[in-house]
DNA sequence: TGTACATCAGTGAACGCGCGTTCACTGATGTAC
DNA sequence: TGTACATCAGTGAACGCGCGTTCACTGATGTAC
């Protein structure tokens, strides 16, 4: 009875990890509703406890957004990881691994649409902090050392992202598309990973290192 | 005097075209502040009504973002249509006019970053508005037009689909990427107008037709 | 083992704010005669 | 040309609402003796 009570006092009295419980509310609901209606008093609700609770963990509203960003950003990565790592164990093609990793990707922005807006977004720009931050570089990292590993070992950092660089291009803009729907103007039925896996193979093989070494990187320098 | 006092009059009372001045307004806010922060109040401010004038005007605040969204649009079509007309006038590559209106896309997003947003971004969800559709399909079509003309007479719907669609996925996440600054995590300075052109020839003639044509389109249908 | 006390994660109520929208109204405009 | 009147685009004040954040507080936990 004392050890019951005690353990029921603690569960409704010590949350025991309430950062994580809040973090994890507020990853559902802004899947559910969208970043821009995500509100700390229904994370709060969800959660189970007062409204003023979550200031004892986090600095203000923007400080949740950004937990629950470093932590997409490494779901991103793992499931990018995992899908490369299973090509990995069948054979050693690259073109293979790193069309996988870009279909995972856009996999990833369909199962996690309102977050992957988060992720790669703006307004509020959650990438500022240093936590999301890093989480985003280790994110892009999975696909710059496939590449590189697929270059040889001798490709320089600049060939590495010149050929980087643009897949990524193409396949956020797949994810982007399909998740906001913009492809419906097409009318017309897409297979988004068939056209990531043909992408990747074009953008590869299909002579852009060539053309786009043609172009000098210094003029018109945008971004 | 008279005449003086009735113009002035009718500076102060009735406006002329509010429904114009206040899309205008609110275009500049949401470029200002992102869609997100809009708010008709200040756009009412920024026109110099009262705050239940565009009640007159408008059904609610989501018509405004409606109306900013089609201006939007038409704005996005004439820039590619002009684009595309100047390589016109000099050659008739099809190729570089691919190109061209993939750089004009790409400028349209960076002068224009939270409109562009607006037009293909998501919640609230402004494409359902049959004139915001409308116009979305004919910024399409531009592109559309062009691909077909490229491949010839002959060439079907999914053939120029086959094609447009990928243009069209690497050029708009390229804009996604540049104004939402995900390339700053690359770490490296990205051409990304040398980097459109490169993936529009490599797109066209690095064999994506072929290799896309090995896939069945109608197994994991996604979107 | 028991007691006193510092710590700290919660509560519940309240705040100030900005927002979208509505209301009864006012006065300028256009038209019929 | 002048007058009466319907129309309609504005005003100004107010509403109800939900929000982020703060405050003094409470009571459970962990520790020193």
């Amino acid at each position: 009875m004392d050890r019951l009570s005690a353990v029921m006092n603690k569960a409704r009295y010590h949350h025991g990890d309430l950062e994580a419980a809040l973090t994890e509310a507020a990853r559902k609901l802004i899947e559910r509703d969208g970043r821009g209606q995500f509100s700390v008093a229904e994370a709060c609700k969800l959660a189970g406890v007062s409204t003023a609770a979550p200031y004892r963990h986090f600095r203000d509203k923007q400080a949740i957004l950004e937990a629950v960003a470093a932590h997409g950003f490494d779901a991103l990565a793992e499931r990018t990881i995992e899908a490369r790592a299973e090509v990995q164990a069948r054979n050693g093609d690259y073109t293979e691994q790193i069309a996988v990793i870009g279909k995972a990707y856009v996999a990833y922005a369909k199962d996690n649409p309102e977050v992957f807006r988060l992720l790669f977004g703006s307004n509020p720009n959650v990438k500022d902090n240093p936590e999301v931050n890093i989480a985003g570089k280790r994110c892009f990292g999975v696909l710059i050392e496939t590449v590189r590993q697929s270059l040889g070992g001798e490709a320089s950092v600049e060939d590495v992202h010149r050929l980087a660089v643009p897949l990524w291009t193409f396949v956020h803009g797949a994810a982007s598309l399909l998740i906001d729907k913009d492809y419906h103007v097409a009318g017309s039925t897409i297979d988004v990973d068939a056209m990531v896996e043909a992408a990747a193979y074009a953008l590869i093989k299909g002579g852009f290192d060539r053309i786009i070494a043609s172009h000098d990187p210094k003029k018109a320098g945008t971004c």
